[in-house]
DNA sequence: TAATATTTGTTATGTTATAACATTTAAAAT
DNA sequence: ATTTTAAATGTTATAACATAACAAATATTA
């Protein structure tokens, strides 16, 4: 089981978050051979502002807001998409946004635990969630290529 | 484990799948002593009309043709508000679109087999995956409210 | 049958996401 | 170096999903 919860559940310094991420996409990027622009990384770079999910729109606003100038949806669109492609962040189905992927490049199944107090959302791999969902599967004969995984609840700074 | 998919991804007599449900549903309202009303049957019969989600805007589109009048957005959403509070229907979130709930006044707690050949789903509730999603929560110190699990893969049908 | 609560109708708008095509920038081939 | 090609970004418009706010009608209760 991997999990970044007791950063993102916990009082921390998320500087430090940010650069880790920031620094794997780079990283990850190089060896895809995939093109991080200072765009997409703006973008990254904003969704990693915290734990808690960004909407598309919440993007456009605040990069409209560094930029100066009226960024249209398709360029946040467009970078949301890349980062999606790379692995670097998620879309979270239930809120229509999305947050960083605190272990890209690692081969993963996503489970998000969204704290409904704080907002905050954690992400675990978990393996015997993983085989339980395809032997339960498995016993309709339904074969499963994906899942997600959406828990609310409380976190355990908001218990 | 309660789960309906030996009928929604088999061929099936499909008629009856709809009688239970609103049969189900009608029983379900007295019971709770909530209404039924003709409209919100309508809204219940066309999410019925398959095993496939089917998206707010579509039965907008089905129920102004049926009707032979424009029917406006809150009309249908007010439907569906009401359907989903009685636990008639469910959401997909992945897919912003509704499906019938199979088996609904029994507790049960929602898993969605999404077949991405055919497009039907399945319902499925399964002890052994809701108590690997408290204990591996419980793990991190979450505690559990909800859960959404949205499965994807290929139906016995469609392997 | 009057008062109240619930449901439905209506208008307008908010929110999320993408299609289509033009322009620019970067990479590869000559 | 310069042409060719591919990739990324800019721009305009619109599609798809959802709700706020208030008016009218219908059903329930007092």
């Amino acid at each position: 089981m991997i999990t970044n919860t007791s950063v993102a559940h916990r009082d921390h310094d998320h500087g430090r978050c940010l650069n880790a991420a920031l620094l794997q996409a780079q990283a990850l990027c190089k060896t895809q051979g995939a093109k991080l622009t200072t765009s997409r990384e703006s973008v990254l770079r904003l969704i990693w502002q915290s734990h808690k999910p960004v909407g598309a729109y919440q993007i456009i606003e605040q990069l409209s807001a560094e930029q100066g100038k009226q960024i249209m949806p398709p360029t946040v669109y467009r970078a949301l998409d890349f980062l999606l492609l790379q692995g670097l962040i998620h879309r979270i189905a239930s809120l229509n946004a999305f947050v960083g992927c605190p272990f890209p490049g690692a081969e993963h199944s996503d489970l998000f635990m969204l704290c409904k107090a704080c907002g905050t959302v954690a992400e675990c791999s978990a393996d015997n969630i993983d085989r339980a969902i395809i032997s339960t599967a498995a016993k309709s004969g339904f074969m499963v290529e994906t899942h997600t995984l959406e828990i609310v609840g409380l976190c355990p700074q908001c218990q």
